[in-house]
DNA sequence: AGTCCACAGGAAGGGCAGGCGA
DNA sequence: TCGCCTGCCCTTCCTGTGGACT
């Protein structure tokens, strides 16, 4: 026993790690926020916008911009490179300019007005408290900061449909305006957002004034898909790590859900991981299987998780009913199906034996949407006649994702 | 054709915490 | 200290909805 833990303790426990050959060269190059030296099947692309902003280049202000695209089609990787290659020129061409990035959807960053701007003049080096200033005066101090600072401004903000939807359009209209009082600066927008609808639900002035511009990003196909992973995975894993048909698996699952190039990235890199930690030096086919199931079960778990309270006793209430329609054949609940009123019942008893304050059905039916929006649940407005209008609600994730958060719940709520 | 149900979902506003300037 | 500003979470009130029922 003593010689073992004197082994041990003349050993330090990491040792192993450091001595055991890795699969991986360089991690980084698999994340989706790399940035490669070149990037595949958007040569055209990145083209287009090279030729929009150029005019920053000869100290004009370029067009206003707005990209479209589902998730994972390279809006947001094209754009940093083409501004990152145009502060490089710029710099050469000793032009002022200033780039600046903000994603909209950051929580507590970026997703209201006051903090975008708040984050904005941040980004000049102002100090700003998170909450306290009138909004007028905020707008005062990005004004001073821009036009002080004597720069082409290139904002870039991205998901700016989550704060769109959240603030409406306001906001867009006063930088749009903005340029009409600057002296010696200017700021050129370039808007990203996965929502092509969007653009509809802006004010005319907003959308003619922003979308001098637009661009579309088509999903990648699956040859795309594995042409990108073939160049990332060079980067990525040692020689012979992994072999062609591990990259048809991954661009295949990604170019069935959208042809979303993160997915196939983050697919790739987790399958890499879950190989090395099982000690092997080469990436199978099992890892990618194992690789997307952990994905889903790590995002829904940690969702869930970060959810506030009531937010969890409604998801416990749906589990709650989910399980006894199993049990019972479905008997007991008002329908065979899953509705909002069965829900609230639920979730007034939950309350009541966890001595919480229930809130409202008004509310409930709001946590019910933003579970819905999260992929966690299904929930469609149904009309069931005469006996009104609801929601029918069903489980959107696998039976073994629902057991982690299941058990997870029941340590909260039992 | 009109009635009715059980909600959905929009609008308005209350209460709270945190911060600023006078 | 006080009044005013913000974001956030919530309630209250209200109108709208769509299909079964009468």
């Amino acid at each position: 026993m003593w010689v073992e833990a004197e082994a041990l303790a003349s050993q330090n426990i990491f040792s192993q790690y450091i001595e055991k050959p890795s699969i991986f060269r360089d991690k980084k190059t698999l994340t989706s926020t790399f940035i490669p030296d070149r990037i595949p099947h958007r040569e055209h692309e990145i083209n287009q916008l090279s030729v929009i902003l150029a005019p920053i280049l000869r100290g004009y202000r370029a067009n206003n911009v707005f990209l479209y695209g589902t998730c994972g089609t390279g809006k947001t990787i094209c754009t940093r490179f083409v501004v990152s290659q145009l502060m490089a020129a710029c710099e050469k061409g000793g032009i002022s300019a200033k780039s600046i990035y903000v994603n909209c959807k950051m929580k507590k960053v970026a997703d209201t007005e006051y903090r975008l701007i708040a984050q904005l003049v941040r980004e000049f080096g102002g100090e700003v408290p998170d909450t306290g200033l009138p909004t007028d005066v905020l707008y005062r101090m990005f004004f001073d900061k821009v036009d002080g600072s004597s720069q082409n401004i290139i904002l870039v903000l991205d998901e700016i449909d989550a704060l769109l939807r959240k603030v409406g359009d306001e906001f867009l209209y006063n930088f749009t305006r903005i340029n009409d009082d600057l002296k010696k600066s200017c700021i050129n927008v370039i808007g990203i957002t996965n929502d092509l609808s969007i653009r509809d639900a802006m004010d005319m002035r907003v959308k003619s004034s922003l979308s001098e511009e637009e661009m579309i990003f088509k999903p990648y196909n699956a040859m795309q898909l594995k042409d990108i992973l073939k160049g990332r995975a060079n980067g990525g894993f040692v020689e012979g790590a992994v072999d062609d048909f591990v990259l048809n698996k991954c661009a295949a699952i990604a170019a069935q859900e959208h042809g979303d190039a993160r997915r196939a990235l983050d697919l790739l890199r987790v399958a890499g991981e879950i190989a090395e930690r099982n000690g092997e030096l080469k990436v199978g086919e099992e890892h990618v299987d194992v690789a997307e199931a952990k994905i889903d079960m790590d995002r829904i778990t940690e969702t869930m998780r970060a959810q506030p309270k009531h937010s969890q006793a409604v998801m416990f209430s749906i589990i709650k009913i989910h399980d006894s329609m199993d049990e019972r054949g479905k008997e007991k609940w008002t329908d065979s199906r899953l509705l909002t009123g069965d829900v609230f019942a639920a979730y007034e008893q939950i309350c009541r034996q966890n001595n919480m304050k229930c809130l409202t059905q008004r509310r409930l039916s709001d946590l019910i949407g933003e579970l819905d929006m999260l992929g966690i649940i299904n929930a469609n407005v149904i009309s069931k006649g005469r006996y009104g209008r609801t929601r029918e609600i069903s489980i959107a994730v696998s039976e073994a994702i629902l057991g982690k958060v299941r058990s997870f719940l029941a340590g909260r709520f039992e």
